[in-house]
DNA sequence: TTGTCGTAGCGAAAGCTTTCGCTACAATCG
DNA sequence: CGATTGTAGCGAAAGCTTTCGCTACGACAA
Protein backbone atom coordinates (compact mmCIF):
# COMPACT_ATOMS: atom_id res chain seq x y z
CA UNK A 1 0.00 0.00 0.00
CA UNK A 2 1.09 3.41 -1.50
CA UNK A 3 1.38 5.78 1.74
CA UNK A 4 -1.37 8.77 1.19
CA UNK A 5 0.23 11.69 -0.94
CA UNK A 6 3.51 10.06 -1.18
CA UNK A 7 3.35 8.86 -4.85
CA UNK A 8 5.18 11.20 -7.09
CA UNK A 9 3.65 12.57 -10.15
CA UNK A 10 4.73 10.76 -13.57
CA UNK A 11 5.70 13.12 -16.40
CA UNK A 12 1.92 12.97 -18.02
CA UNK A 13 0.53 13.32 -14.61
CA UNK A 14 2.69 16.31 -14.00
CA UNK A 15 1.85 18.05 -17.74
CA UNK A 16 -1.88 17.72 -15.94
CA UNK A 17 -1.17 19.39 -12.40
CA UNK A 18 0.82 22.27 -14.46
CA UNK A 19 -2.40 22.48 -16.28
CA UNK A 20 -4.77 22.91 -13.51
CA UNK A 21 -2.52 25.04 -11.99
CA UNK A 22 -2.50 27.50 -15.11
CA UNK A 23 -6.38 27.57 -15.55
CA UNK A 24 -7.63 26.42 -12.00
CA UNK A 25 -10.70 23.71 -11.61
CA UNK A 26 -11.53 22.82 -15.02
CA UNK A 27 -13.79 19.83 -16.30
CA UNK A 28 -12.01 17.48 -18.25
CA UNK A 29 -12.61 18.57 -21.74
CA UNK A 30 -10.66 21.95 -21.16
CA UNK A 31 -7.80 20.01 -19.67
CA UNK A 32 -7.94 17.55 -22.67
CA UNK A 33 -7.91 20.37 -25.25
CA UNK A 34 -4.69 21.57 -23.36
CA UNK A 35 -3.37 18.29 -23.03
CA UNK A 36 -4.33 17.05 -26.49
CA UNK A 37 -3.06 20.57 -28.09
CA UNK A 38 0.83 18.83 -26.53
CA UNK A 39 0.30 14.95 -27.19
CA UNK A 40 -2.71 14.49 -28.99
CA UNK A 41 -4.02 11.63 -26.97
CA UNK A 42 -8.01 10.69 -27.07
CA UNK A 43 -10.23 12.13 -24.37
CA UNK A 44 -10.37 8.63 -22.95
CA UNK A 45 -7.14 9.14 -21.97
CA UNK A 46 -7.37 12.41 -20.07
CA UNK A 47 -10.57 11.26 -17.71
CA UNK A 48 -8.71 8.07 -17.30
CA UNK A 49 -5.23 9.63 -16.26
CA UNK A 50 -7.77 11.94 -13.96
CA UNK A 51 -9.49 9.51 -12.71
CA UNK A 52 -6.26 7.66 -11.96
CA UNK A 53 -5.00 11.09 -10.11
CA UNK A 54 -7.98 10.89 -8.12
CA UNK A 55 -7.34 7.78 -6.92
CA UNK A 56 -3.72 8.70 -6.04
CA UNK A 57 -4.95 12.02 -4.02
CA UNK A 58 -3.22 14.26 -7.04
CA UNK A 59 -6.31 15.72 -7.72
CA UNK A 60 -9.58 16.34 -6.71
CA UNK A 61 -13.14 16.95 -7.77
CA UNK A 62 -16.62 18.58 -7.50
CA UNK A 63 -18.74 15.31 -8.02
CA UNK A 64 -22.05 17.93 -7.90
CA UNK A 65 -21.38 19.97 -11.10
CA UNK A 66 -21.76 19.50 -14.83
CA UNK A 67 -19.54 18.38 -16.05
CA UNK A 68 -17.59 17.82 -12.87
CA UNK A 69 -14.68 19.96 -12.03
CA UNK A 70 -11.08 18.65 -11.03
CA UNK A 71 -9.16 20.83 -9.24
CA UNK A 72 -5.29 20.23 -8.39
CA UNK A 73 -4.76 18.57 -5.23
CA UNK A 74 -1.45 20.61 -4.37
CA UNK A 75 -0.59 23.92 -4.79
CA UNK A 76 1.79 24.56 -7.60
CA UNK A 77 3.80 25.94 -4.67
CA UNK A 78 3.56 23.09 -2.18
CA UNK A 79 4.55 20.90 -5.36
CA UNK A 80 7.62 22.75 -5.86
CA UNK A 81 8.66 22.69 -2.35
CA UNK A 82 8.21 19.05 -2.37
CA UNK A 83 10.32 18.22 -5.39
CA UNK A 84 12.41 20.92 -4.53
CA UNK A 85 13.62 19.30 -1.65
CA UNK A 86 13.55 15.63 -3.12
CA UNK A 87 16.14 17.01 -5.70
CA UNK A 88 18.12 18.48 -3.06
CA UNK A 89 18.09 15.46 -0.76
CA UNK A 90 18.44 13.35 -4.02
CA UNK A 91 20.94 14.78 -6.01
CA UNK A 92 22.47 17.19 -4.17
CA UNK A 93 22.60 15.47 -0.73
CA UNK A 94 20.87 17.72 0.95
CA UNK A 95 22.78 21.09 0.62
CA UNK A 96 20.63 23.50 0.03
CA UNK A 97 22.52 26.30 -0.67
CA UNK A 98 24.99 24.18 -3.38
CA UNK A 99 22.07 24.42 -5.84
CA UNK A 100 21.08 27.93 -5.00
CA UNK A 101 24.58 28.65 -6.28
CA UNK A 102 24.16 26.76 -9.53
CA UNK A 103 20.85 27.69 -10.26
CA UNK A 104 22.27 31.38 -9.70
CA UNK A 105 25.04 30.52 -11.96
CA UNK A 106 22.79 28.94 -14.79
CA UNK A 107 19.79 31.04 -15.23
CA UNK A 108 19.35 34.64 -16.14
CA UNK A 109 17.35 36.92 -13.45
CA UNK A 110 15.97 40.44 -14.22
CA UNK A 111 16.82 43.21 -11.78
CA UNK A 112 13.72 42.95 -9.31
CA UNK A 113 14.77 39.25 -8.81
CA UNK A 114 18.45 39.83 -8.04
CA UNK A 115 17.34 42.62 -6.04
CA UNK A 116 14.67 40.78 -4.28
CA UNK A 117 17.37 37.55 -3.25
CA UNK A 118 19.58 40.46 -2.56
CA UNK A 119 17.01 40.94 0.09
CA UNK A 120 16.45 37.83 1.16
CA UNK A 121 20.19 37.06 1.67
CA UNK A 122 20.49 40.26 4.10
CA UNK A 123 17.41 38.97 6.39
CA UNK A 124 19.05 35.59 6.75
CA UNK A 125 22.10 37.01 7.64
CA UNK A 126 19.84 39.16 10.24
CA UNK A 127 18.86 35.72 11.52
CA UNK A 128 22.01 34.15 12.34
CA UNK B 1 13.76 5.99 -30.87
CA UNK B 2 14.69 7.76 -27.35
CA UNK B 3 16.90 10.91 -28.47
CA UNK B 4 20.53 10.02 -27.32
CA UNK B 5 21.04 10.96 -23.47
CA UNK B 6 17.61 12.54 -22.79
CA UNK B 7 16.04 9.52 -21.25
CA UNK B 8 15.62 10.60 -17.15
CA UNK B 9 17.08 8.26 -15.16
CA UNK B 10 13.90 6.30 -13.07
CA UNK B 11 13.80 6.06 -9.38
CA UNK B 12 15.90 3.13 -9.02
CA UNK B 13 18.40 4.20 -11.76
CA UNK B 14 18.72 7.60 -9.49
CA UNK B 15 19.85 5.67 -6.40
CA UNK B 16 22.56 3.60 -8.51
CA UNK B 17 23.49 6.80 -10.13
CA UNK B 18 24.21 8.26 -6.49
CA UNK B 19 25.81 5.01 -5.50
CA UNK B 20 28.73 5.50 -8.16
CA UNK B 21 28.52 9.51 -8.04
CA UNK B 22 29.60 8.71 -3.83
CA UNK B 23 31.94 5.73 -4.14
CA UNK B 24 33.61 6.61 -7.68
CA UNK B 25 33.69 3.92 -10.31
CA UNK B 26 33.15 0.38 -9.03
CA UNK B 27 32.33 -3.37 -9.48
CA UNK B 28 28.83 -4.29 -9.46
CA UNK B 29 29.22 -6.40 -6.26
CA UNK B 30 29.68 -2.78 -5.10
CA UNK B 31 27.17 -1.06 -6.23
CA UNK B 32 25.10 -4.23 -5.02
CA UNK B 33 26.16 -4.26 -1.79
CA UNK B 34 24.49 -0.82 -1.16
CA UNK B 35 22.14 -1.10 -3.18
CA UNK B 36 21.11 -3.94 -1.52
CA UNK B 37 21.43 -2.49 2.05
CA UNK B 38 18.13 -0.31 1.51
CA UNK B 39 15.98 -2.13 -1.23
CA UNK B 40 17.16 -6.32 -0.36
CA UNK B 41 16.84 -6.74 -3.96
CA UNK B 42 18.32 -9.68 -5.59
CA UNK B 43 22.17 -9.07 -7.33
CA UNK B 44 20.81 -9.95 -10.85
CA UNK B 45 18.83 -7.44 -10.69
CA UNK B 46 21.49 -4.82 -9.92
CA UNK B 47 23.25 -6.33 -12.85
CA UNK B 48 20.21 -6.07 -14.84
CA UNK B 49 19.70 -2.53 -14.13
CA UNK B 50 23.24 -1.55 -14.71
CA UNK B 51 23.50 -3.36 -18.39
CA UNK B 52 19.88 -1.05 -19.11
CA UNK B 53 21.56 1.71 -18.03
CA UNK B 54 24.42 0.94 -19.86
CA UNK B 55 22.47 1.33 -22.95
CA UNK B 56 20.34 4.49 -21.85
CA UNK B 57 24.00 6.12 -22.05
CA UNK B 58 23.50 6.43 -17.93
CA UNK B 59 26.80 4.62 -16.99
CA UNK B 60 29.55 3.65 -18.90
CA UNK B 61 31.72 0.58 -17.68
CA UNK B 62 35.45 -0.64 -18.19
CA UNK B 63 35.53 -4.27 -20.27
CA UNK B 64 38.47 -4.85 -19.93
CA UNK B 65 39.08 -4.62 -16.29
CA UNK B 66 37.68 -7.94 -14.71
CA UNK B 67 35.53 -7.37 -12.69
CA UNK B 68 34.22 -4.67 -14.75
CA UNK B 69 33.99 -1.08 -13.55
CA UNK B 70 31.32 1.07 -14.10
CA UNK B 71 31.03 4.50 -13.51
CA UNK B 72 28.22 7.30 -14.08
CA UNK B 73 28.36 8.80 -17.09
CA UNK B 74 27.35 12.49 -15.62
CA UNK B 75 28.92 14.17 -13.16
CA UNK B 76 26.71 14.73 -10.26
CA UNK B 77 26.34 18.28 -11.40
CA UNK B 78 25.68 18.11 -15.05
CA UNK B 79 22.90 15.13 -13.59
CA UNK B 80 22.01 18.12 -10.84
CA UNK B 81 21.68 21.01 -13.37
CA UNK B 82 19.90 18.60 -15.91
CA UNK B 83 17.23 18.02 -13.19
CA UNK B 84 16.88 21.09 -12.32
CA UNK B 85 16.53 22.91 -15.10
CA UNK B 86 13.66 20.45 -15.81
CA UNK B 87 12.42 21.44 -12.25
CA UNK B 88 12.21 24.80 -13.41
CA UNK B 89 11.10 24.17 -17.09
CA UNK B 90 8.50 22.01 -15.56
CA UNK B 91 7.22 23.24 -12.53
CA UNK B 92 8.11 27.00 -11.95
CA UNK B 93 7.55 27.87 -15.75
CA UNK B 94 11.00 28.65 -16.47
CA UNK B 95 11.82 31.16 -14.06
CA UNK B 96 14.84 30.20 -12.15
CA UNK B 97 14.70 32.81 -9.56
CA UNK B 98 11.18 31.85 -7.96
CA UNK B 99 13.06 29.18 -7.43
CA UNK B 100 15.73 30.58 -5.92
CA UNK B 101 13.95 32.44 -3.85
CA UNK B 102 11.69 29.48 -2.30
CA UNK B 103 15.26 27.59 -1.95
CA UNK B 104 16.54 30.33 -0.22
CA UNK B 105 13.45 31.47 2.74
CA UNK B 106 13.04 27.51 3.39
CA UNK B 107 17.09 26.48 3.69
CA UNK B 108 19.59 27.20 6.12
CA UNK B 109 22.72 28.57 4.79
CA UNK B 110 26.14 29.15 6.39
CA UNK B 111 27.55 32.58 6.43
CA UNK B 112 29.91 31.57 3.68
CA UNK B 113 27.32 30.36 1.89
CA UNK B 114 25.20 34.06 1.76
CA UNK B 115 28.86 35.57 0.79
CA UNK B 116 28.89 33.30 -1.51
CA UNK B 117 25.59 33.83 -2.70
CA UNK B 118 25.71 38.13 -2.84
CA UNK B 119 29.31 37.47 -4.94
CA UNK B 120 26.88 35.81 -7.66
CA UNK B 121 24.30 37.95 -7.59
CA UNK B 122 26.90 41.23 -8.00
CA UNK B 123 28.40 39.36 -10.84
CA UNK B 124 25.18 39.19 -12.31
CA UNK B 125 24.10 42.53 -12.13
CA UNK B 126 27.29 43.51 -13.66
CA UNK B 127 26.77 41.72 -16.66
CA UNK B 128 23.52 42.99 -17.09
C1' DT C 1 -40.26 10.57 -27.95
C1' DT C 2 -36.21 9.66 -30.35
C1' DG C 3 -31.80 10.73 -32.07
C1' DT C 4 -27.58 13.25 -31.23
C1' DC C 5 -23.99 15.08 -28.43
C1' DG C 6 -21.11 15.73 -24.38
C1' DT C 7 -19.60 13.39 -20.22
C1' DA C 8 -18.06 9.52 -17.35
C1' DG C 9 -16.28 4.94 -16.49
C1' DC C 10 -14.42 0.27 -17.05
C1' DG C 11 -11.47 -3.15 -18.65
C1' DA C 12 -7.95 -4.47 -21.19
C1' DA C 13 -3.97 -3.70 -24.43
C1' DA C 14 0.55 -1.72 -25.04
C1' DG C 15 4.66 -0.17 -23.29
C1' DC C 16 8.11 0.70 -19.86
C1' DT C 17 10.58 -0.49 -15.39
C1' DT C 18 12.03 -3.66 -12.08
C1' DT C 19 12.66 -8.16 -10.55
C1' DC C 20 14.55 -12.69 -10.63
C1' DG C 21 15.67 -17.65 -12.20
C1' DC C 22 18.58 -20.07 -14.88
C1' DT C 23 22.70 -20.53 -17.54
C1' DA C 24 27.50 -19.92 -18.63
C1' DC C 25 31.97 -18.81 -18.01
C1' DA C 26 36.32 -17.21 -15.50
C1' DA C 27 39.10 -17.39 -11.56
C1' DT C 28 40.57 -19.45 -7.50
C1' DC C 29 41.31 -23.16 -4.20
C1' DG C 30 42.27 -27.83 -2.54
C1' DC D 1 42.75 -31.60 -12.38
C1' DG D 2 37.76 -31.02 -10.34
C1' DA D 3 35.06 -28.31 -7.25
C1' DT D 4 33.66 -24.04 -5.63
C1' DT D 5 32.98 -19.17 -5.86
C1' DG D 6 32.34 -14.74 -8.22
C1' DT D 7 30.82 -12.40 -12.48
C1' DA D 8 27.95 -11.57 -16.57
C1' DG D 9 23.91 -12.11 -19.42
C1' DC D 10 19.34 -13.44 -21.18
C1' DG D 11 14.59 -14.00 -21.17
C1' DA D 12 10.58 -13.72 -19.07
C1' DA D 13 7.47 -12.55 -15.11
C1' DA D 14 5.48 -8.95 -12.32
C1' DG D 15 4.12 -4.45 -11.72
C1' DC D 16 3.18 0.24 -12.96
C1' DT D 17 1.83 3.90 -16.44
C1' DT D 18 -0.44 5.29 -20.47
C1' DT D 19 -3.50 4.46 -24.07
C1' DC D 20 -7.86 3.53 -26.09
C1' DG D 21 -12.36 1.02 -27.41
C1' DC D 22 -16.70 0.24 -25.98
C1' DT D 23 -20.53 1.18 -23.04
C1' DA D 24 -23.80 3.99 -20.58
C1' DC D 25 -26.19 7.88 -19.27
C1' DG D 26 -28.04 12.63 -19.02
C1' DA D 27 -29.18 16.89 -21.59
C1' DC D 28 -31.04 18.90 -25.27
C1' DA D 29 -32.87 19.72 -30.00
C1' DA D 30 -36.06 18.18 -33.66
Amino acid sequence: MRELGSSQPTAVELEILRILWELGPSPVRTVHARLTEVKGTNYSTTVKMLSVMLIKGLVKRDEDATPQIYRAALTRERAAKKFLSELIEKVYDGSAMSLVLQALSSGKASQEEIEEARKLLDEMEDKS
